[in-house]
Formats: structure tokens, C-alpha cells, sequence
DNA sequence: TGCTATTATCATGTGAATATGATAAACTCG
DNA sequence: CGAGTTTATCATATTCACATGATAATAGCA
């Protein structure tokens, strides 16, 4: 049962970056080092993320991991994502033919469940797990690098998809 | 996320003969084939079911599968149990510190959620999850097998355990 | 007793998630 | 431009859940 590993090394690396990060971009040796986690794997991971539009990562001296966005908008869900289909899961018996049609013995009775941990994914954000006080740190960060006449690098994130 | 394949399949088997056994009892290939499960792979799920107490087994001709208990005492835990072991896994993130003294960041928040899920296996059972018309049989069918002056056999379920 | 039906068990295979190590690509700065 | 730093990616290994096929053990019965 719950998420994938890979998922959880997600969640925990972006709030990591959140409270930890802030002008200046994390490595993953930092990150990895941190949170006890294999560090090319965390590579592979983060990169995920950075696709996604939950970080944006910067390669050479200087390079490493940065939120892409406020935490406040963060939701578990977005983080999760990459990994794990959350939303394709919601028979408990996993019945191919457990829809609004023909329901599995269990629907009813787990649908409220289902229905309770989907809203958790979706409603939960980073900010909510950060810190208190971390979280003014990154308001001010994130707002310093979004100022105007900072110059342009090419960064990967959702907009700069690759293949 | 959510849980095992085998314990999908052992909560089906259970509630299949449940609502499809009675006196005599299931054999792994008509089971099997009603899942639409693998036949060698759910003999071993159901076998460990045999070993939990949750199902009682027996070889030879007239051999196969019946309930232990009545399917009110069956909760979805104590079929899941040999499984998936669903008391361990409590913390969102995997952090083994998370405990009552250090919680992770998102203890608070997921413990509700946790326990609404907690509560749900312990709680629903397989006579839950059965048609209401055949409750009814599979109380006269238990209540005709444990008729004193019954031939005793010797058949697999928890108190007939062996290595 | 021996034949047959059935579960129990063993040995092995397969695929996906997780992990590791090496190399390529991109960026900074002297 | 070239050296150094860092992410990106590729090739491969490991582990575990899931599955398969063959054989052993047990029970009923002629």
C-alpha cells in the first residue's frame, strides 16, 4: 500500500529544496546527502521534477535546484505526479469493471476513502509542511529572482521540454 | 500506491467463497477461473489464508477451500494481514524517526487520513461485501458443518500449523 | 493396497522499481 | 578558448512482487 518510493523521495527533496533553497540553487549532493538518498537516483528523480514544473535545475558552476514555483502551489499531487498515477487507482479490488456501471463489492464502501485521499494529494502543498518560518524565506528568493532585468538562462523546466 | 496485487486477489478469493461456497467445498481451479487469477499462484495465497485462520483446506477428492469463520468476523485486515502489513506503514515519507517523540513534517496532517484507512480494513468485512442473499446461506453451511457427531478431518487452518 | 483427485511445495522465470557507475552535455569563469 | 563544476543520460546491476511448471504429499475410494 500508499506511494512509491521514488514518490517519497520527491516529496521529501522538494521540501527540502523549499526550506533549504533559496537565491542560490541546491546540488544534488547536498540534497542527496541530506536526506539519505542514492544520489544519481535523486538525479534522475529531480530532473523528473524539474520537467514537470516543480523545480528548475541549471547545469556547471553555479547550477543546481531551485523551486520553480511558490510552495503555496505546490500540492502533493503535482510533486507526485512523474511517479505515481494516483488518480488511475481507485478500485480497491482493482476490477477492470469497477466504474459507475458496474460497481466491485467494495465501491461504495471505499469511494469515501478514495474520495478522502485524493482530496489529501490535491490540497495538501509544500508550504503546509514547511516550517513556519522557512516559509518567508522563500517568498523573498523566489521574488528576487523573478525581478525584472535578472539576465535569461536557459533553465529546465516545464516550458524547456525536451524529448 | 494502495495495496498488494496478492491482497487483491486473496480478498476476492475470500469473498468468492464467501458467496459461492458452502457444504462442499471450492476447488483452486474453479476459484482461479472465476478471478481470472493465475491457478499455482492463488493456491499459494489461499493456502497462506489456510495458515492466518481465515480460510480451513483440505487435500484429496472432496478437497478445497471453505470459510474458518463466519464472514462478520472476517475483517479485510485479517485477510490482508499475511499480505501486506498495513499497521506498518504509517508515515507519509518514510522517515523511520517518525514516531510519537519525531514526527515528520507531514505527521499531523496525514495521521487523519491514516486512521480513516486504518479504521476502514479493521472495521469492513468480507459479509459486507457480499450480496445480502447469500449471508444467509453461508450461516446454515457453517452451522451444519460444526454439528457435533461430524466425522472430524484434518485440515489446514491456523491451529494446524506446521513450519 | 493402489488409483485418482486435490492441495502443498519447490525450483525457476519475468518484469518493474530501485540503485550504481561511467560518460556526455552544458554552463562559469579564468 | 580551455579547465573545472555541475546536471543529464546511458548502460547495467539488484531486488522483489508476481507468475509458471513440475513434483510431492495427502485424502477418498474401488
Amino acid at each position: 500500500m500508499w506511494i512509491s518510493g521514488t514518490t517519497q523521495y520527491a516529496i521529501r527533496a522538494v521540501l527540502y529544496v523549499a526550506e533549504y533553497g533559496g537565491a542560490v540553487p541546491l546540488h544534488v549532493d547536498n540534497i542527496s546527502h541530506a536526506l539519505g538518498v542514492p544520489r544519481n537516483y535523486l538525479s534522475k528523480t529531480l530532473h523528473s521534477l524539474a520537467r514537470a514544473g516543480v523545480l528548475r535545475s541549471e547545469r556547471g558552476p553555479r547550477g543546481g535546484f531551485q523551486l520553480a514555483e511558490l510552495p503555496e502551489r505546490l500540492t502533493l499531487a503535482r510533486v507526485a505526479a512523474p511517479f505515481d498515477d494516483l488518480a488511475q487507482r481507485h478500485c480497491l479490488l482493482r476490477q477492470q469493471t469497477c466504474g459507475a456501471r458496474t460497481a466491485c463489492p467494495a465501491h461504495v464502501r471505499w469511494e469515501a476513502i478514495s474520495a478522502s485521499l485524493t482530496e489529501f494529494f490535491g490540497k495538501t502543498t509544500i508550504a503546509d509542511l514547511m516550517r513556519p518560518d522557512s516559509a518567508a524565506r522563500v517568498q523573498a528568493a523566489l521574488a528576487s529572482r523573478a525581478r525584472p532585468g535578472a539576465r535569461r538562462k536557459r533553465t529546465t523546466t516545464a516550458a524547456t521540454r525536451r524529448k
